[in-house]
Parts: C-alpha cells; sequence; structure tokens
DNA sequence: CTGGGGATCGAG
DNA sequence: TCGATCCCCAGG
C-alpha cells in the first residue's frame, strides 16, 4: 500500500481546464478529502459526471440560468457546489473553467482511502462496499454539507483534492438519474476508472 | 420495485 | 403563494 502526501494538492490553475480535460487529466484518480469534526476522510475519485454548463440541457445552469442555488457554478474554477436533493442527500460538482463559464463535474463514487472507521459511522453501518460508491453516499462519509461548503475553495484545508500519482484507464457511459433532462440526456458524459470496483451503476 | 423527504423555482 | 420535480438511497 502506497503512502499519500495529503499536502500535494491540485494547483488553482488546473481547475482553469476545459472539463473534459481536467476529467481526464486531473480528477479520475485523485483523492478528495475532508477534514470535518478533527478527522480526516479520503477517497480516490472513480466516477464523475461532466455537467457542460450552458449548453447542457441537463445542467443547474442550462442557457446561463442563474438562481440562488447555483450562483457558484458561475466563480472561478477550483470552488465546491453541494447542494441539497431528494429530501435527505446532498451531491457534490468540482467546479471548472473560467469565471461565468458555468461547468460543473458531479463526484459519483470513490474508493475509500483514509478515515474508514469514520466513514462506517457517518454511514451508519453500511457494508464497506457501499460506503462511498454513489454521489449521496460520498456525501454522507466525507460529511460533505452545504452548509460547511457550498462554494469552497478546494485548494483549502478543509475540503481539497491531492494529485493522483499514476494516469488510469478511462471509460465513458451514459450519464445517470437524469432521464427527463432534454437533449443531451444520452450524451456520453459520464467518465469512470476501468475495472475499479467502486462505481455505483453498471 | 417503492416511498421518503425537503429545497427549489417557475407558474399563477 | 403553491406544488411538481429533483444529478438518490435503503429496504423489501
Amino acid at each position: 500500500m502506497q503512502q499519500i502526501d495529503f499536502s500535494n494538492k491540485i494547483e488553482k490553475e488546473k481547475y482553469l481546464k476545459d472539463p473534459f480535460d481536467f476529467v481526464k487529466e486531473d480528477l479520475l484518480g485523485a483523492c478528495l478529502c475532508t477534514v470535518v469534526d478533527g478527522v480526516l476522510t479520503a477517497g480516490k475519485i472513480t466516477e464523475a459526471e461532466v455537467y457542460y454548463g450552458a449548453h447542457d440541457s441537463a445542467c443547474h445552469a442550462y442557457q446561463y440560468r442563474k438562481t440562488p442555488r447555483n450562483a457558484v457554478m458561475f466563480e472561478e474554477g477550483g470552488v465546491a457546489y453541494v447542494y441539497f436533493t431528494y429530501g435527505m442527500y446532498f451531491q457534490m460538482n468540482v467546479i471548472v473553467s473560467p469565471a461565468g463559464e458555468p461547468n460543473g463535474i458531479l463526484i459519483r463514487s470513490l474508493e475509500p482511502v483514509t478515515g474508514l472507521e469514520e466513514m462506517r459511522k457517518r454511514r451508519h453501518g453500511a457494508p464497506d462496499k457501499n460506503l462511498t460508491t454513489g454521489p449521496g453516499k460520498l456525501c454522507q462519509a466525507l460529511k460533505i454539507t452545504r452548509e460547511a461548503f457550498n462554494g469552497a475553495d478546494l485548494t483549502g484545508d478543509q475540503i481539497w483534492l491531492v494529485k493522483r500519482d499514476e494516469t488510469p484507464k478511462i471509460k465513458t457511459a451514459k450519464r445517470v438519474g437524469i432521464e427527463n433532462s432534454g437533449k443531451d440526456k444520452n450524451k456520453p458524459w459520464r467518465f469512470y476508472i476501468k475495472d475499479n470496483p467502486f462505481i455505483s451503476k453498471k
């Protein structure tokens, strides 16, 4: 088991990239870390979906629609967009690209790396295979809430991304859970690490 | 498969 | 103001 340097953060300027480049070159295989209640929890990002800003009918900011909820999507890349849905879950996006281009990348699944004991508590005894394999689950496991992290700087010391140490093999698929989202619902904008078991849906 | 749960935002 | 909808999950 290789030792991870949790201070080896992805630099601010990487977040200015196009979202598709960022997912493939930086995000998949990187480690998402939080410190909440004094505990470090972290997981390797194994699956993510691009929400391609103004031109994506499944994106909250389609046609530059700006509301109180999605306002942080319009900020400069390198912040978290966390929102509440289905009455009980949070979901987290990484915002990328220059300010004014509301591109988000939904983190869909992680492979647990550190803080497993705390994750098990927060996930109410779910089996380890299911601790972080879904956008709602991983927010529970890392205690990512809107109050704490919406708009948070991803190069900070409460929530951040650590650079990956190897280039993963990447596969693509249709996005999940957007059946009623118009023209772009079938775009192959879901990306995941080939052969990794920590994927939310096959 | 089902239903819970509450914020959200456009329609009225 | 109101209510259909929502990038989901646990349980059966």
